[in-house]
DNA sequence: TCTATTACATACTTATTTGAATGTAATGTT
DNA sequence: AACATTACATTCAAATAAGTATGTAATAGA
């Protein structure tokens, strides 16, 4: 095997892997001997394909997590041919419907990530916010498009609503993880959707 | 001074100190040695007080964000003379109009906790859901006083607007810790206020 | 084919952590 | 007054962390 592909490989690897122990444990809990040892590899490895934990927690924000939001949130928007308002009731709602027990019990990478290390690493935050603003960015659009085809109330804040989407959403990961109970989605669905109906024309 | 009294000083002195690194920090970011520094005690006394850091974790969220949970967001509640989809706005709003810039950069200390260790320890999950359920409670109980009273429509489903409120709620409070920028606060506060409104009869 | 570089593994250093053990002065009890 | 207990401080042990230094086998290039 090529040494490149077989370097990449193993970057990927140690990302990865670095992800699922983050998710799980956190990220201050998670020693770089804990993902090493997950790997089967070793912490030379470690440190000949990385400079230091933040450098990998970077790499994890930035490559997964971003994927993760990128594929489950944004893309989906961009499918909007259909009417708006039930995109977006989809968009969240099937999102919600497909979360694995796991995902459900450990609730969103991203605002764990927030509420552990937010404060303390300004450059984790930063590049965190960088990806809510994609994210927004692309439900902006969608409400503006909504808005344009007179799907949408033409009053409606586009802006505020999208971050208000947003809030909710990372606000019952968060309430969903600490109850452990389907209910809670549930009941936060049935009242997304009247909310999302209430932007209607 | 009595020792009684001298002990549940210390005590206090040390809860107190650990929540405020633990809101800062994070949970497992903060060291014994660190709250111990800080309170210009020594180690021992920590041991005498406390079995360990588990114990003091527990008494923080059971003391400390208990009280302020209660104080900023359940008791106010209590005080429903007045229209009741507007005791929700106000509520809400004045709270976050409220905090302080260092409450807004480090985010609801709750919610941050959730997102740390929310799965890793069951033990804070369950006195977090309990402190959650409480706030629920009370939302439901004054959303179905609206109810009765004709302010807000009957086909309300008030446990899942309870939830949907808290959610949102706490979802902000991440999103604005992220963005670090009043804007986010702004622009929720008037969705909020749309949805609220959408509550009424 | 010889040499340089890459991809790791192993071993080590230094710092830090939790928690226990032990010591001591002040307070409380009889 | 004598003794016990409390409220700490100090010291110590064991585990674990991040990161560095060094060694080695495989690959790449000339």
């Amino acid at each position: 095997m090529k040494q490149e592909l077989k370097s990449k490989e193993t970057q990927d690897l140690i990302i990865n892997t670095s992800f699922e122990l983050f998710y799980e444990k956190g990220y201050n809990a998670t020693s770089i001997p804990d993902i090493m040892k997950e790997t089967s590899l070793s912490k030379g490895a470690f440190y000949h394909h990385f400079k230091n934990k933040h450098e990998i927690g970077t790499k994890v924000i930035e490559v997964i997590i971003r994927k993760r939001i990128k594929e489950g949130f944004i893309n989906p928007l961009t499918n909007n041919d259909g009417n708006i308002p039930e995109l977006l009731k989809y968009v969240f709602t099937n999102r919600i419907k497909n979360y694995s027990d796991r995902e459900k019990a450990l609730g969103c990478p991203a605002n764990n990530l927030v509420g552990e290390i937010g404060y303390t690493d300004q450059d984790f935050r930063v590049i965190l916010k960088d990806l809510f603003e994609e994210w927004r960015s692309e439900l902006i659009n969608t409400i503006d498009i909504g808005k344009k085809r007179g799907e949408i109330k033409q009053e409606i804040n586009s802006s505020a609503t999208a971050i208000s989407l947003i809030c909710a959403f990372e606000g019952v990961r968060g309430v969903r993880k600490v109850y452990d109970d389907d209910d809670i989605f549930d009941e936060f669905l049935e009242s997304m959707g009247l909310f999302i109906n209430s932007l209607t024309a």
